[in-house]
DNA sequence: TTTCGCCTCTTTCCAGCGTAAAGATTAGAA
DNA sequence: TTCTAATCTTTACGCTGGAAAGAGGCGAAA
């Protein structure tokens, strides 16, 4: 990602660059580790080059947690793509692509779900954090269409709170702690399962 | 908490003091927002002197998150005891107590579950967060007493990613936005009861 | 009681940080 | 070609966490 002699002066490319040494740089130290100065460093950059496409450092943070909510409604409704056509295998497959994306990107998630980054009401950030809503929403209300819009939106939050939070913990080390890989996934499919059996159960 | 003419030199409680302005600063600021200097300055002593009773600011950090779990212990306890005695009367009164240690410290709540404060395997800071898993697990398992080792765990996690999961999405403005104070503890009302039921049902 | 050593705090210093301002360079339009 | 606006670098400022050295005060040992 140095600057090579083909691109001399104008980096062409830059605030894609920043977002892509933001990235790695935000996995490998952690939110509290990321500075502004070493993601412009490896992107080849000085320090104040970052200041022409981004704000401030917290303006930056919100275009890689943008791009992190982009990134898991991918993975979650590609995961959902993958499993079969009954409503509750879609819930559980979201879940599955949710909690995958955030065993694989610790940092980001929790720099997503850390409001450090300041939301702004209409910023981007918001309709990309929502738009994942939508789509978690939408799951839960096809496994429970004929239930009351009260019901739907206790079954939406109790399943987004489960989903969420038994990732949130295993990422914590509070759930989990000495458990392989495997068996921790075998927690997680088990904690999806009687979390789409109840939604099912009480919106039915 | 300036330095008195009483305490010229010595501050003698700096520990404690430190501790104080630490977590008043933190639920001003957040996380990003801490600084060491400014605590010290709070404490009314030089920016210098944490470091005799802190080796860096994240073991500073790490100690404001060990005195929190300590307090979300207790508020979990003191929220069960004022609950009838059922078993799931005080699994939904635990949940109420960890919800509400959370609303009323969201920086202090986040600090605690963010990783950032590197928790040594053996340190207080595990001893404090072990503590509050097993005053929860206890109750999960009161609820359920004849229920196999497997199933208690499970919906050990069950429970408690679900009254985790709520929480942390209502301080993310993910759940609830537009809610009033009193909507949303309905919502998180809600959401306890119907993990309970799950539980016991689940559990049986 | 005096002295001495250790504990606690202050002062000073350093490199690194985010950000602002000004200068340099380039691309593209006129 | 020249001019202008966009992009990047350089420089500078006040802040940060931490290290090092010095000052002050307390308690034990004489």
């Amino acid at each position: 990602m140095s600057r090579q002699k083909s691109q001399p002066y104008h980096h062409g490319q830059l605030r894609e660059a920043l977002a892509t040494s933001g990235r790695t740089l935000l996995e490998e130290k952690g939110i509290r580790g990321f500075t502004l100065r070493e993601c412009a460093r490896r992107a080849g950059v000085s320090h104040a080059a970052p200041a022409y496409h981004f704000a401030s450092i917290d303006d930056l943070l919100a275009e890689l947690a943008t791009r992190g909510f982009d990134e898991l409604a991918a993975a979650m409704t590609a995961e959902a793509a993958r499993a079969d056509g009954s409503a509750t295998g879609q819930l559980v497959a979201q879940g599955i692509g949710y909690m995958a994306f955030a065993a694989g990107n610790p940092a980001l998630f929790q720099l997503m779900f850390s409001r450090e980054a300041n939301r702004l009401e209409a910023g981007p950030l918001a309709a990309a954090s929502e738009a994942v809503r939508a789509l978690h929403g939408a799951a839960v209300e096809a496994a429970i269409p004929h239930a009351s819009g009260e019901i739907k939106q206790r079954m939406t939050d109790f399943a987004g709170a489960s989903m969420h939070g038994f990732i949130a913990l295993v990422l914590e080390g509070e759930i989990g702690g000495k458990d392989s890989s495997r068996a921790l996934k075998a927690r997680g499919l088990a904690l999806l399962s009687a979390m789409a059996e109840t939604v099912v159960r009480v919106g039915a």
